[in-house]
Parts: C-alpha cells; structure tokens; sequence
DNA sequence: AAGCATTGCATAGCAATGCCATGTATTGTC
DNA sequence: GACAATACATGGCATTGCTATGCAATGCTT
C-alpha cells in the first residue's frame, strides 16, 4: 500500500485520530484490525505502536475514549429541584449514551479492568453517587442510606439491561419501562416515598426521549 | 504435530471432548486457538470443521454448554414452602455457578445471542419465572404483578453484577449483600412484606455460601 | 463377499493478523 | 551546523483461522 509523503509537520494529533478512528470503524461495525485501522489515515501501522504499544494498548485508550464520552454525557444533565428526577436523569443520559454507541459500549466493557486511568471511569459514578447523597440530605432517601450503594445498585442493574440490549438478548424498547420499575424499587427501597419516586423517575425517561441528552430508544 | 494412529471406532464423541477442552481451557486460562485446542485431543484440526463448521461453530456450542450446565444447576434448587427464598435460592446458584467458571460466564454472554438452541437459554430464566408466578399465587407478591418482568429484572441485575465481577470490576465478595439488597427492593416492589421479603432472600443466601449448590464468594 | 459411496479426519499449504527489527527522515538543542 | 532523539515507513516473521486434497474406515448394495 502507498502512502501519501504527508508532511511530518502536518500532524495535528496521531493518538486521536487513530482512537477516532477506532470508534467510528466500531460504529459503522467494521471489523478493526491493525491495517484495516491505518488505512486512510496516512499512517503506517507503526504508529499503532509507537503510541499505544500494540492492539491491546489501542483498545485500551479506545475504552478509556468511551468513558470520556459517557462523562461528558453525564455532566451536561442538568441539575433540578428534583434529586431524585436527576438521579433518574443520569440513568437515562447513561442508556442514551449505550444505545448510541452500543459497539463502542460493548468494547468498553469487554476489558474494563485495564484502563489508563481507571478514576477515569469512575468519575462518571461520582455523578451518580452525588445526586444520591443529595436525595438523602434533601431527605429522600432515608437518613441511612448510604448513596455510593444505592449508586452502585443503579448502575448494576443498569449496566446488566444495556450490556444485554447492546447484544441483542433484549430489544431496545424495552429499556425505559425497565428502567424505571428498577430505579423505583431501588430508590424505594432506600426510604423514598414510592408514589414520588416513580412520578420523579418517570418524569425523567418521559423527558428523555427527544431532550438534548439524546433520545433513548433510537438505539441500534 | 505427530498424532498417534488411534483406532477409527475409539472415538467417543469428538465433539463432547473438544467442547469439554475448550471449556476447561477456558477455566484454566489458557488461549483457546484452534491448534492449541485439538492439541493432546489426539484429533487434527479438521475435527473442527467437520463437527462445528469453524472457530465460531465451536464458541457457540461452548456457549450452548454453559447455559446447559447452568440450567443443571438451577434444576438442583429445592423447592421449599417459601417461594420467596426459592426465587433467590435460584439467584444464589446462578451466582455460585457464574464464580465457579467466571470465564466461561464471560464466553457465555460474549455473543449471547448466538446459539445454536437459543430456547436452551430461556429454560434457565423460565425456572425464575415459575418460582415468581408462585410467590404471587401463594400470596407473596401482589396479584397483578408479573413473574415474567420481576423473574427479568432479578435476572438482568444479578447478570449485572455478577459479569463486573467476572470481569474484576467489583470484587467477588461484595456479591451477596449486593444481590440481598437488590433481591430484596425488587420483590418488595412487587409487593411482598419488606420484613418478610428479607428473612426469606437473606436465608437463601446464609444456606448457599456452603451448601450444595456451591458456594458463593470462592470464585476466580 | 466384493464393490462402492459416504463419512471422518490427517496433511499441507494459504491469506490475514499482530508484531517487530531495521533503516530513515524530521525535529529540537547546543 | 553537528548530534541526539523522536516518529514513522518498509519489509519480514510467527501465528491464527481456514480449506483443498487425499486417504482410511464404515456401511450399504448387489
């Protein structure tokens, strides 16, 4: 294969490009071999191991990318009067994040130990976990309930129902009706009225789908 | 590679040894190729083509297997007088048999949707649902809730947690009080008693680290 | 019982993959 | 302006999944 004599200056950022790259070929479900990868870039596959090490080095930053992504996503829901409705919120930014990309969210979590940075992936439950500890202080939750695990709880279950829709097991449509009988018994479970809880989770996935955190449903 | 002359009718079934050597590969850690596979099988690698079609055909049996051997091992839940602790006795062995082989849990549901008997797979979840129809026909849970919904939200967010462990995300041990807890605000919110709902999922936990079924938090 | 088609597999070789040794061009520094 | 360091292009290597070919064993037919 040829490849143009671009000049060496004219090299804004190879790392990015080839990560971008990446994600759009995972998008668009082509198959990502290391040739396949730098094809069209201009980059020989060199590259690949000059800056990540190798395949896996390639995939790691990849995943590190999709969480990077998922923590953009998650820091533009805003914050309302309604805690609980932001925790809900968060939830469905995070699907709308999964069923956008849901290649790109199968390899996030295909190897999601082996991270650069692993806070990285954290910060996007930090999130979580935040406006959990704010329902409890705005007396929501119960005065005992501890937000990192009812955090975690949501994000478990929420991870198992997208990781299965991302592969098919489960049609995407199902996602918000589940979604939200979840987060209530959960948030239910951890002191809040369940009458007010569902109509704040519900008031959520109904503001979802079409808000600018991106429509859950389109997914697939 | 030098493969002894084995005699044409000593041949058991190839296809049970090569699924049985993937598997315990797979358990030990080793690649899984195609060549490493058939080595010491005393088969050459066409037995693949012929039996499976090809790697994939093989990942899909080695799947199919999985789901088997799960479904074994939920058929060995007792039933008791107390649907509620079956529902979670059930959780309790999907969990023991998810640790006991975590990287063939990980194979299972790399390409879930892929199997060569996909109904084999529903027979687990439909031993969930029948015991949830019978915690709302003994009165446990409230008459208009639907086993089929509560048996899947049990499922997706134990398949939640229990592939972050697998995947070294969380750590094993946080697996019962976890799926206590999440147990315990699903089938509440399907309207069992919250004291009794909790005696009944705590019980079935306490029982299954040791029992039988195997027990829970020996995994990896 | 002899011929013959079928089945199951061993051998060997192919294309593609990830990887790396080597050489080379560009950049920054003194 | 020489020099070291960086970034990358080239080419080749081992391994992977796969398959074309041939052979041996089995079972059916007559």
């Amino acid at each position: 294969m040829y490849c143009q004599p671009v000049p060496r200056t004219a090299d804004p950022d190879v790392r990015l490009r080839l990560v971008e790259r990446a994600a759009a070929m995972l998008a668009a479900r082509e198959t990502v071999t290391l040739r396949s990868l730098v094809e069209g870039t201009g980059a020989s596959t060199m590259a690949v191991y000059t800056h990540f090490g190798g395949m896996p080095g390639l995939w790691r930053a990849v995943r590190q990318e999709g969480f990077t992504r998922l923590h953009e996503r998650l820091a533009r829901v805003p914050r309302t009067a309604d805690p609980v409705h932001d925790v809900a919120a968060l939830a469905v930014a995070y699907a709308a994040n999964a069923l956008d990309s849901p290649a790109l969210y199968r390899a996030m979590f295909d190897a999601v130990a082996d991270l650069e940075d692993p806070a990285g992936a954290d910060r996007g439950l930090a999130l979580l976990v935040a406006a959990a500890a704010r329902a409890r202080d705005e007396g929501r939750l119960a005065p005992a309930a501890d937000p990192s695990a009812v955090a975690t709880r949501l994000w478990v279950a929420g991870h198992g129902l997208l990781s299965l829709v991302v592969q098919g097991v489960l049609p995407a449509d199902v996602v918000p009706a589940h979604s939200v009988e979840t987060a209530v018994a959960l948030l239910t479970a951890a002191g809040d009225d369940p009458g007010a809880c569902r109509a704040s989770v519900a008031r959520a996935w109904a503001l979802g789908s079409g808000a600018d955190t991106g429509s859950v449903g389109t997914g697939e």
